[in-house]
DNA sequence: CCGCCGCGGTTACAGTCCGTTACAAAGTTT
DNA sequence: AAACTTTGTAACGGACTGTAACCGCGGCGG
C-alpha cells in the first residue's frame, strides 16, 4: 500500500513505542519508533519523516526542548503526547510550537485524527525562503546545499548527507534523466582511480533513498533500471545563488 | 464448462480450504486456497480474482488489516468468515469494508448465496474515474498505468507486472487485432538484440494470460493462433492523459 | 486403431539482479 | 583512548526470467 507518511514516534516506554507501531502501522503509516532524543535525531538524519510524535517527559533532555529544536530548524509537524491534568497543558499551549497535544493515556483513533488533521495542514504550508548565502540547487521541492552538503526536504526538515551519499546525489542531479550505471557512478563519485569490490553503490542508493524518498520501497525520484542502473527523474533543477 | 469466477480462499485452517475448494469447484467456481496473507498477495498478483474469502483469524497478519489492504487498493468484492459471536462482529459492521460477512460454523449453501449476491451486485458497481495524473492506456474495460507498469481491471483489482510482462502487453496494445509470431513478439520486447533459445515468450504469455484472463485455459484476449503467433482481440484502445 | 511428431501450456528450477541488514574496517571527534 | 560516523563487504531473501521437462492435443501415415 502506497505509505500515509513516516511517521517517527519518540517515547521511552517501549510498550508504548510498539503499539503505537503496530496500530498505526496498520493503518497505513511507515513508523519509525524510538525511546529518546538522541535516537530521534539520528532517525531523522537517516530518514524522510513527514511527523513527529513527541513524548512530553524524557529520560534526558526534555520533548520540550527537543519539540523547540525541531521547530527551529524545520517545519515537520509535531504532535506532543502529555501526561493528564499536568500544569503542562496550559504551557504547551504558549510555550512550544507543537503542531497539537495528547493528553496520555488517550485513543489511538483520536491520535490517528489528530495526525490527519495535522499532515492535511501541513500540506498547505507555504513555501519557506532560502536565507542562506550560499550555493542551493533546487530539484524536485528539495534544496541542495552544497557547502553545507544538506538538504532541505519539501516540508523544510534539514537532512546532512555524508559525502559518498552527497557525490552520489550531484552525479545524478548533473546528468537528470539520464541512466547512469554503477560504472559510470563509480568514475563520477570515487573518479575511477578506485574500484572497490561493488554494491557500494547499491549501498549508498540505499541509504540515499532512506533520506530523500518519501517511501524507500516505491522510490519516486531514483528509480531503478533493471539491468542497467539507476536514474533521477521528474527532477526540475534549478541552479541558484543568493546574496541576501 | 464456463466458470463463474475465480474465487480466492485464504483460511489457515487446511481442512476447511480443502471443503471450500472441492465444494465450490463442484458449483462451478475456480478456486484458489491459501493459508495466509503473504499467498494471497501472490496469488492476486498472479491470477485474476473476482471474489475473496477471508478468515478474520489468520496467523501473523489478521483478516482485517488485509480486508482493509484489499479495500484501500481494488474493488474485488471480500466475504469475511468470522467466528459466532465474537466481539469482531461489531468491529466488522463498522471498521472493515467487507461487503458480506459470515459466522462460522457455516452452512456451504449460505455461502454460496452470499457470493452469488455479492458478485451479482459487484457486476454493477460504477466505473472509477482515473484520478492520476498520468499516462494511462484503456482497452478491453482495462486500464494500463504505463509510469508504474500496474493495470486495472475492470473490476478495479490492481495488478501490477513485470517488466518483461508489461512489454508483452504493450507490443499486443500496440499492434491490435495482428498475429505477432514469436520473432516479431522478441523484436518488439527485447529489441532484437538478444534471441534467447525460444519458449521465453510462451512463458510471458503464459504468466501474462493468469493475470489477465479470467479463464486462463479459455483466454478471451490473447489468443493462440497455432502455428503462427499470438493476438490481442476485442480490444478497443483508447489513449488518455490526464491532468487532474 | 496406433504410434509418432509438432506444437503449445504449464510446472519446476536455476541463475541473475537488487534491496536490505548486519558487521567490520577505517577514519574522525571528543 | 573512547565514542561515533562513514563506508565497504558479506549474506540473506525476494523478484524476475529463461531453460528444461512433462503433458496433452491434434494430425498423419502406417
Amino acid at each position: 500500500m502506497e505509505s500515509l507518511g513516516h511517521v517517527l514516534v519518540v517515547d521511552d516506554d517501549r510498550e508504548i513505542r510498539d503499539l503505537l507501531g503496530r496500530f498505526l502501522t496498520k493503518h497505513g503509516y511507515r513508523v519509525t519508533a524510538v525511546p529518546d532524543g538522541k535516537e530521534m535525531r539520528r532517525a531523522i538524519a537517516d530518514w524522510r519523516i513527514d511527523l513527529v510524535v513527541l513524548d512530553l517527559m524524557l529520560p534526558g533532555e526534555d520533548g520540550l526542548s527537543l519539540c523547540r529544536d525541531l521547530r527551529a530548524k524545520s517545519q515537520v509537524p509535531v504532535i506532543m503526547l502529555t501526561m493528564m491534568g499536568e500544569e503542562t497543558d496550559r504551557i504547551i499551549g504558549l510555550e512550544m510550537g507543537a503542531d497539537d497535544y495528547l493528553p496520555k493515556p488517550f485513543n489511538p483513533r483520536e491520535l490517528l485524527a489528530r495526525m490527519k488533521a495535522v499532515l492535511r495542514r501541513a500540506q498547505c504550508a507555504p513555501a519557506v525562503p532560502v536565507t542562506a548565502r550560499r550555493t542551493v540547487l533546487h530539484f524536485a521541492g528539495w534544496k541542495l546545499d552544497i557547502g553545507l552538503r544538506r538538504l532541505e526536504s519539501p516540508q523544510g526538515l534539514i537532512v546532512d548527507l555524508s559525502a559518498g551519499e552527497f557525490d552520489l546525489l550531484v552525479a545524478f542531479v548533473e546528468h537528470p534523466e539520464r541512466v547512469l550505471n554503477r560504472d559510470q557512478l563509480l568514475d563520477l563519485t570515487h573518479g575511477r582511480a578506485e574500484a572497490p569490490f561493488d554494491r557500494s553503490i547499491d549501498m549508498q542508493i540505499s541509504r540515499l533513498r532512506r533520506k530523500i524518498e518519501a517511501d524507500h520501497t516505491q522510490p519516486k525520484l531514483i528509480k531503478t533500471v533493471r539491468g542497467g542502473g539507476y536514474i533521477l527523474t521528474e527532477v526540475v533543477t534549478q541552479d541558484e545563488t543568493l546574496d541576501t
